[in-house]
DNA sequence: TAAAAATACTCCATAGGTATTTTAT
DNA sequence: ATAAAATACCTATGGAGTATTTTTA
């Protein structure tokens, strides 16, 4: 015995008829005639009358309806409970999160979300896959297997440049005035080093790339004049050091996507505004 | 969800260990762990912590404990009451049900079996198997399958004899006496005409059989003295022909044996007693 | 380093599907 | 003849097993 046949049964109540039980809830008439089976042989009793125009209960049957019908009522309150309790639970990068999510969605909990930060993108899409996470947030993966995908945040790259570059004296600059400069970008493959990468490949432009490690160190080189490196917009806001100066890129040629990836858009939606609330744009 | 890992997370509260708890539920560790983490995805809640040391259940686990053991209790109890207006359906021959049973424990039903009649052994094994039967008396199969099996009576066949025939001054007769005379046996395959042909062959003796089609024809042959035939002793005992004659066979070369096949021997000992008392001997 | 839990895989039971047959009106 | 349920057969999901790895006191 199991929940389901207890579950058809009582649904089956409604209707005087398998065929339009089964089709109420959504399975074929021989699976549903099989299930009613299986639960009279386990009970060793017989709950319905068979007749070549439907079905009729017997007083087994009734007796079972009357006991059973309060009990699924009462579990799936039970669930519904306990379901309530639940956090959202979203996923995000390290990299992203900590830019993004202000201290006190952090720490005081006072969202309906509880937020886990993971290094990559992989262990993200693994943790919602396996349902250990209910949403994660992704730069610049727009599809994944079945996952839903909603389009949350775009964010630009400035680049960094240091106080003493001629560039400097233009409002903005193009890609194309950067090929001569040395291009720091960060040694381990990230999100922004990968894109970086990308866009100068997809332009046929072969620059002076030079890896280096913290996303720290890299403005230390620019501040020093020896080269530049590409920040997005918020972290370039965030800057202290007086002797770097933050260019936009004419056409926006380097832009991240953020994407709320879930197992189905009712959580999307759940997230909706809230989510953009929890940024902090 | 399913009823199972409720089970399983109940039984679990009593120990401190996933390990101690799979062995009380006779299932192997990582089964247990498996389920339980399926429940909490289910949920989307953490219902233990885990640690080396054993597991502690969460607020939320102790919630849905404290919820959901009564309710694996009370429906317990439904399926134990329910289960308790099962009568054991018990299924025999009608040649054999229709002298075996008497018309009370038939009729008013005062037993807690009911007793459903079949023309072939087959059709009543197949509804065991099927489990639409919970025991059923056969002649002559001591096993089969896995069924479980207990003889609950054995019957000497007699020979019925016309009051005409030289053989009713003996006080028994043997079977050899009986190779020159006609045999009458019912034409359709029974136990009966197979028991009696076997026993025959087994002895090397090649009677001259003739088959007739009905019990009562039978004893209408014997009686204007054109053969003889077999019959079990509790048959020989209700005859009211006047002119026939029924007499012991040596040695008792022609017995039938009754088996009560169950799936389980608990439902044999169910039975046990009271189905001597039903057999009308 | 030793325990407890989690993971990786394999296997098999069974729920559910489609096609068909049986049954009763 | 028709409508409903039962049966036969097939497929695929998931529960349970064994072997192994990970974790933490």
């Amino acid at each position: 015995m199991n929940l389901q046949q207890l579950r058809y049964f009582v649904e089956l109540v409604n209707w005087n008829s398998l065929s339009k039980a089964a089709e109420a809830l959504y399975i074929s008439q021989p699976a549903l005639s099989k299930q009613i089976k299986n639960l009279e042989q386990f009970l060793g009793l017989t709950l319905l009358n068979r007749t070549s125009k439907g079905i009729e209960l017997t007083d087994d049957g009734e007796r079972l309806f009357h006991k059973i019908k309060p009990i699924l009522i009462e579990l799936d309150s039970i669930v519904q409970e306990m379901s309530s309790r639940r956090k959202l639970r979203v996923g995000a990068l390290i990299s992203i999160g900590s830019y993004f999510f202000s201290s006190r969605a952090n720490k005081e909990n006072s969202y309906q979300y509880s937020i886990v930060f993971r290094s990559t993108t992989t262990e993200l899409l693994h943790l919602l896959l396996n349902k250990e996470l209910d949403a994660v947030i992704v730069q610049d993966v727009e599809q994944f297997l079945h996952l839903k995908s909603k389009l949350i945040f775009q964010e630009e790259y400035l680049v960094a440049l240091s106080e003493t570059n001629q560039l400097v004296e233009q409002k903005e600059v193009e890609l194309l005035d950067l090929i001569e400069e040395k291009i720091f970008i960060p040694s381990s493959s990230c999100e922004s080093s990968d894109l970086v990468q990308k866009i100068f490949k997809s332009c046929d432009i072969n620059p002076k790339i030079y890896k280096e490690v913290q996303t720290d160190s890299l403005l230390n080189y620019v501040g020093e004049g020896q080269g530049i490196a590409f920040f997005p917009s918020i972290q370039a806001q965030k800057n202290t050091k007086k002797n770097i100066v933050f260019k936009k890129i004419k056409k926006k040629p380097l832009v991240r996507s953020f994407y709320l990836l879930t197992h189905s858009n009712k959580d999307t939606e759940l997230m909706g505004q809230e989510l953009t609330n929890l940024l902090n744009l």
